[in-house]
RNA sequence: GGAGGCUUAGCUCAGCUGGUUCAGAGCAUCUGCCUUACAAGCAGAGGGUCACUGGUUCGAAUCCAGUAGCCUCCA
């Protein structure tokens, strides 16, 4: 049978899958294995398959695939997540297109028209994902908003609010005018931007307290604001108390322009002396900072702005104008009355809704928040006491910092998508946490209070307080706390995630598993970096820098991606992205498949193996084991990147290019039959070792003819992993000799232009003591020697070179040039020399002999007993020439 | 403004508790090769004052302090 001469990962990718699915091998149930459980990061519905995700799943697959090998019951759950925000965004979006106004129907009607939504695109990353050959238990899979998931949110809002954690207060938020909700921090974007810094002249109050000295002149104060329109609403003018300029002004008022009302003068050291002119003003409805200057000096709050920006009947003038162009027609009409001193250009940071674009505005709103002082306690200990480590660990520092001055969590959002808050009013606005309107009615008469007109809150819970919850209640633990799943699987292993979302959900994670299950709810957060193109821009839909995850896969192959996608990303560091990686993946995958091409075109025969290709088997099962060990730290480390560097290079390197060339067969030679099954086997295990990395490829060789045939479950899926056996630690040593002196007689034909088809003879003399005999095979064909011979002498018209403390000579026809040997040994002897001197001096130096540890001194002894036999060979040598 | 992190070869990164397993890997580069597994390849080679300045030490890429530059998070 013909093998094509590149791996073409199409096939093979859909064929393996399906296979999978269809073979179950990704489904977990408990039973008496020990459990290995990764919660999925449910992405957005609204996501469509990006870099970040490729990164983090890829990670959390290679992590289960080897679980899975290992004999654990690896259960992967996936899942998605209702994004509160971004899913009605993109429904009010999608019914605007239609011509319907969110405004005119009903919450019933949306809600309709969400799930339609979510229906049909809710699901592409996880369809996305079976590309990227993700082993999740798909009948697992769970959305946030699910019957149960919801039902363990609303649970969890009463079990919390029954506590005392949950309650009710206004709160500044950051408020769209344009999509008319609450957005949090996170979907503020930032810009800076071109402003106007207005002056303003405010009239100062005739003072009534001193009669007798009045002043006929009008003074005033000027303050410069960027908001002229929000001057309706200033409920006080705030002065350093340190400043001079204004010392006559205390407890003086002014009046606010256009409206004479009058306001207080009061002082604050929060005022800035030397920015605009000194004083401030107070406008606690429209600014965060105004806001909390006002509870302390208990100002009074005047809201002017409705909902959608425009001025209410509270700012007296201007009323149902937008706040922009309010704020040019006050600009004017206080230009008429001679109240705007100047205007000036000035530029600041504002925000803009991550969605909208519309310029955020700072309002007041009844919220509900949840304490959070209490509960993030022992969400810290964990990961103080090492119950749960972060890997890295640099990111703790910066969730104790988080933790210890964690603020209330504002836990309503202003929208309908979503898990509605369970609290009831009647219609004297009195209002009880229920779970259903009739337990609501119960809990009204409980303590007296009317049943008329109930309705139930119109806010939906934060999208997060459902995630939070993401670990429990995809096994069922709110619904089934005793359940066989949740004790089985819970607490999970192993998280993979972001480490910007370490506290908006891996914390809240944690508080949730220690208080409804008194443990952490997984053992290690493994945080990824941000994928970043090469010149390290963060990877965004606006800036199209990003590879189109899909067509990568298509032009690499699946496993060439991954490959690619972990070839250099260390956990917590961010990841350079460039379509080079997968390249080398891609060959790589390339580079197996060839080696495969190679062993499956030998034919084997009875006659037995030379001892060389018998040593080179035992070398390499050494070899191989050892690796094993390397491989198994770089994991137990979580370091990916270099667990799979290990077994490129065992493969590429120690495999392809030393072993097969080891026991490769002249050309169209048979091989001898216990080389072939060795070799075979090997094969076998090495792809074993790439499968959780390189799932497709290594599944299509396992079943490869070659390998005889398999019984339909024999996948290598679920082949166990290697555990590594015994190393012949002097074998090992040996063959580092061997490919030291193949090297060396290469680099010698490299440099004499000698072709690598003309043989050559070699002379070695031996100092070392060490037995060439069964390896000069080896070394002959790898190196194209046609004679060996040991000799006590150097023979004539040779190069030669010394590995270890053996010295090696190939005797060449062309004459040498004696002057270049000379250079190139009096170098060698000079870098020896200067070595040695080092070492001489270290030991020359009483304070080291007596300070440093033992073994150092003796080390530093034997490098200069190497150094000076080596030297006296050199020296020998060059004496020769 | 508060907290944290990073700076090692052209690029991306390893270097654990200070001492040849200490200056490394992969990619890229350069030089030979179309050698019947692989040019998506083979064989060789060259590349670094470990950001800077001090300190601790017999000894510093590694520990400490400061400086510069970059980044992230919170305000």
């Amino acid at each position: 049978m013909s093998i094509a001469k590149t791996y073409n990962p199409k096939e093979a990718e859909d064929k393996w899958y399906s296979y999978w699915l269809e073979k179950k091998f990704f489904r977990s149930i408990p039973d008496d294995r020990e459990p290995y459980t990764i919660v999925m990061p449910p992405p957005n519905v609204t996501g469509v398959l990006h870099m970040g995700h490729m990164l983090n799943n890829t990670i959390q697959d290679v992590l289960i695939r080897r679980a899975r090998m290992q004999g654990k019951n690896a259960c992967w759950v996936p899942g998605t997540d209702h994004a509160s925000i971004a899913t009605e965004a993109k429904v009010v979006a999608m019914l605007k297109e239609r011509g319907i106004n969110k405004k005119d129907i009903s919450r019933e009607e949306f809600l309709a028209y969400a799930w339609e939504w979510k229906e049909k695109y809710g699901g592409i990353i996880l369809e996305q994902l079976k590309k990227l050959g993700a082993s999740c238990d798909w009948d697992r899979t769970r959305f946030t908003m699910d019957p149960d998931l919801t039902d363990a949110v609303i649970d969890t809002f009463i079990h919390f609010y029954k506590k005392g954690y949950i309650y009710r207060g206004i709160r500044m938020v950051n408020w769209d005018p344009q999509g008319k909700t609450a957005v949090s921090d996170e979907e503020v974007i930032r810009k800076e931007v071109n402003q106007k810094l207005y002056y303003i002249k405010y009239q100062i109050a005739e003072d009534s307290s001193q009669f007798g000295t009045r002043n006929s002149q009008l003074t005033y104060l000027t303050i410069a604001t960027t908001r002229p329109e929000t001057i309706m609403a200033d409920t006080a003018i705030c002065i350093n108390p340190n400043d001079d300029r204004y010392k006559h002004l205390k407890g003086k008022k002014v009046f606010v322009p256009l409206i004479n009302r009058e306001i207080p003068i009061i002082e604050d050291e929060y005022v800035e002396m030397d920015f605009g002119t000194g004083c401030l003003k107070v406008t606690p409805a429209h600014d965060l900072n105004d806001y909390e200057l006002g509870l302390k000096h208990k100002l009074e709050v005047i809201d002017i702005l409705n909902d959608d920006g425009t001025l209410n009947e509270k700012a007296q003038i201007l009323i149902g104008e937008d706040r922009f162009i309010a704020r040019k027609k006050i600009a004017k009409l206080l230009e008429e009355t001679g109240q705007l001193e100047k205007v000036e250009d000035y530029k600041s940071q504002i925000g803009f809704s991550e969605r909208t674009d519309a310029a955020i505005e700072p309002k007041l709103s009844m919220q509900w928040f949840c304490k959070m002082e209490h509960l993030a306690k022992p969400a810290l200990d964990y990961v103080l006491n090492g119950e749960v480590k972060l890997i890295p660990d640099k990111f703790i520092n910066s969730y104790r910092h988080w933790m210890e001055h964690v603020k209330d969590w504002n836990i309503s959002r202003q929208l309908w998508w979503g898990q509605r808050i369970p609290a009831w009013y009647n219609d004297k606005q009195d209002w009880v946490v229920a779970k259903t309107e009739k337990e609501a009615i119960v809990e009204f008469e409980k303590v007296g209070q009317s049943t008329r007109g109930i309705y139930q809150e119109e806010d939906v819970l934060d999208t997060w307080f459902s995630s939070g919850l993401w670990p429990i209640s995809v096994f069922d633990g709110f619904k089934n706390p005793d359940g066989e799943d949740i004790n089985y699987y819970y607490p999970t292993n192993d998280l993979v995630t972001a480490p910007e979302i370490l506290f908006f959900w891996v914390a809240r994670m944690m508080i949730a598993g220690h208080e409804f299950r008194g443990r952490a709810p997984f053992e290690n957060v493994y945080l990824t970096g941000i994928v970043r193109d090469k010149l390290g821009r963060k990877m965004s839909k606006s800036l199209g820098n990003s590879p189109d995850p899909i067509e990568l896969m298509n032009l690499y192959g699946t496993d060439g991606v991954r490959v690619g996608m972990l070839l250099s990303s260390p956990a917590g560091n961010d990841l350079m992205f460039d379509v080079a990686y997968c390249e080398q993946g891609r060959n790589f995958a390339n580079k197996i498949w060839n080696a495969f091409r190679l062993v499956k075109g030998w034919e084997a025969t009875d006659a037995s193996a030379t001892e060389a290709e018998l040593n080179a088997v035992e070398w390499f099962k050494s070899r191989f084991n050892q690796a094993i060990g390397e491989i198994d730290e770089h994991f137990a480390a979580y370091r990916l990147s270099d667990a799979l560097m290990s077994i490129y290079k065992l493969i590429w390197d120690d495999f392809c290019s030393w072993y097969l060339e080891l026991v490769k067969p002249a050309y169209q030679q048979p091989i001898a039959k216990v080389l072939y099954e060795d070799t075979k086997e090997l094969f076998e295990q090495l792809l074993i070792l790439i499968h959780p990395f390189m799932p497709f490829l290594s599944e299509e060789l396992w079943h490869d003819e070659l390998f005889g045939i398999r019984t339909e479950m024999d996948c290598c899926i679920v082949a166990p992993y290697p555990k590594g056996g015994d190393i012949d630690e002097h074998l090992l040593k040996d063959y580092v000799v061997i490919q030291q002196v193949v090297s060396e007689i290469r680099n010698i034909r490299n440099t004499k232009q000698i072709s690598p088809k003309e043989p050559l003879p070699l002379a070695v003399k031996v100092n070392s003591g060490r037995d060439y005999r069964s390896y000069m095979d080896s070394i002959s064909k790898l190196a194209n020697i046609n004679e060996v011979t040991f000799v006590n002498e150097k023979p004539d018209t040779s190069l030669g070179f010394i590995a270890e403390k053996d010295e090696f000579f190939v005797s060449i026809l062309q004459n040498i040039d004696v002057a270049v040997e000379k250079e190139r040994i009096t170098g060698e002897i000079n870098y020896l020399e200067g070595f040695l001197k080092s070492v001489k001096a270290k030991l020359a130096n009483e304070k080291f002999v007596q300070n440093a540890k033992p073994e150092i001194v003796q080390n530093e002894r034997n490098k200069q007993i190497d150094a000076e036999a080596k030297l006296k060979i050199l020296e020998e040598s060059l004496a020769a020439l």
